[in-house]
RNA sequence: GGAGAAGUGGCAGAGUGGUCGAAUGCGGCAGUCUUGAAAACUGUUGAGGGUCACACCUCCGGGGGUUCGAAUCCCUCAUUCUCCGCCA
């Protein structure tokens, strides 16, 4: 969330570039500093009261210590007053402090000055493209055919066994998906970034770390029993790593990796754009997130793009860099660089990694700081990015690769593979 | 799943009803010494709210209670450790 000093010094901006995402925060933004207001004038009416009845209670032990039992009983009924006003004032603190908090986890990051304006997808602002579109042979066919005609993926039989939107990987596709996920999995430890293994299972303090709760619990699976959620992505517990913790400055930036399995509910998800690969409830995604140096974020950011243009590029596979515009944003992002592949058969662009830069807004929720050179502590920025998700990388480079002799493995992948085509 | 124990500042670790926001050590920062560094020595060093700055308030796993007063007593929840059971 964002902090209330920032609103408060910067209530125009923050109002304007909110508008990039076409919402109209002046009602939610006066509205914080005016619960900001109102939360410190009880805050200081409570602390004047406590502060008085914590004086009676010293000149109380120190009466009993004399042997003044009497007058010290005499001051005790003073106590009672300043106890009952202490505890209507710290009601009505409480009340307006969770307003408050409700207020501003409903306004989302501030957008980046060079995030463009728009309403949706349509409107996003293509900044990169490379690599040349293959041309496919005349029988070529979509990747959900493709998956069927060779028996490595099958779709039928995850409905069976669970609902739609959960594939089965056999044979040389469940081989080249573990081949994928080792893949990136190396270049992104090559390039720093730390291995780790995370949890699937968040609680839901995770969750409002990162800003899935409080009003995005529908998009996640929810295990009642337990009142655990399934995880969205591994950004939530790659990033819950750091919840309530005081980093070394000298530490950052920390880059870690993480492969997990993804789970998204999807609801009301429908038509062509879910076929097949396309979008899915169970998928799986090698994730990058850094803790960074404010100074340095935005710098890193490009580090993060430059890095995934590079396993895109080795891949072979043609690819565009989008600078999402405001309507397109996320939630907690200031600023949200998407990567697209070319789908050869389906002659779309598939969406295959979000980088993105939150500034502070996570790590004022995640309490995720360092002590700078002032002795100061200070909010650190975080970042992530997938490096990559899985299923639309697949589905590409079956459509892209395919020729009437088979699917062929691409370059890079066949010491993973073990073998160079899907036939 | 059963029995017992524990949780304190960045870390380790004292503290069992008032003088405790909390000894001590490590780490951090500043200084002395040194050509410089290390070592040694001296000083300083938790977080949040509030204030121009003070004052003041809150925080000793989370929540609730007893008391004029709680790190300390009680209840409760989650966690960790030890032993037993089960088990990939």
């Amino acid at each position: 969330m964002l902090q209330v000093p920032f609103i408060k010094e910067n209530k125009d901006k923050v109002i304007s570039r909110l508008a990039v995402r076409n919402i109209d925060a002046t009602e939610m933004v006066e509205s914080v500093i005016a619960l900001d207001e109102k939360r410190k004038a009880i805050q200081t009416e409570l602390d004047n009261t406590l502060a008085e009845s914590n004086k009676l209670s010293k000149e109380i032990g120190m009466l009993f210590k004399s042997g003044k039992g009497a007058e010290a009983n005499a001051l005790k009924d003073q106590t009672a007053v300043l106890k009952e006003k202490s505890k209507t004032l710290s009601d009505d603190l409480n009340a307006t402090t969770e307003e408050l908090n409700s207020t501003l986890y409903k306004i989302p990051n501030v957008p980046h000055d060079s995030v463009p304006e728009g309403k949706s997808d349509e409107d996003n602002l293509e900044t990169f493209r490379e690599g040349d579109i293959p041309k496919l042979h005349d029988a070529a066919k979509p990747h959900w055919e493709l998956a069927k005609d060779y028996n490595i993926i099958d779709f039928e039989l995850g409905t069976k066994i669970t609902g739609a939107g959960f594939p089965v990987y056999i044979d040389k596709g469940a081989r080249l998906q573990r081949a994928l996920i080792a893949y990136f999995l190396d270049k992104n430890t090559a390039a720093g970034y730390t291995e780790y293994q995370l949890p699937h299972l968040i609680n839901e303090a995770s969750g409002f770390g990162t800003g899935q709760l409080p009003d995005k619990e529908g998009q996640m699976y929810h295990v009642t029993g337990d009142n655990l959620y399934l995880i969205p992505t591994a950004e939530v517990p790659g990033t819950n790593i750091f919840r309530d913790t005081l980093v070394n400055e000298a530490d950052l930036p920390i880059s870690i990796t993480g492969y997990t399995p993804c789970f998204r509910r999807e609801a009301g998800s429908y038509g062509a754009h879910v076929r097949g690969l396309n979008r899915l409830h169970q998928f799986d995604k090698v994730e990058i997130i850094r803790v960074e140096h404010p100074d340095n974020s935005f710098k890193a950011l490009e580090g993060m793009v430059e890095h995934i243009q590079g396993i895109l590029k080795e891949l072979e596979l043609p690819y565009r860099i989008l600078r999402l515009c405001g309507g397109d944003l996320t939630f907690t992002s200031v600023l949200t660089i998407d990567f697209e592949v070319y789908s050869a058969a389906q002659e779309k662009w598939l969406e295959v990694s979000s980088v993105s830069n939150f500034e502070t807004y996570q790590a004022n929720r995640l309490k995720l700081r360092f002590k700078n050179k002032d002795g100061k502590n200070e909010f650190a920025h975080t970042l992530n990015g997938s490096s990559l998700a899985l299923p639309r990388i697949l589905a590409s480079i079956l459509e892209n690769y395919q020729t009437p002799e088979g699917i062929k493995v691409p370059k890079a992948l066949i010491p993973y593979t073990g073998f160079d085509i899907i036939n």
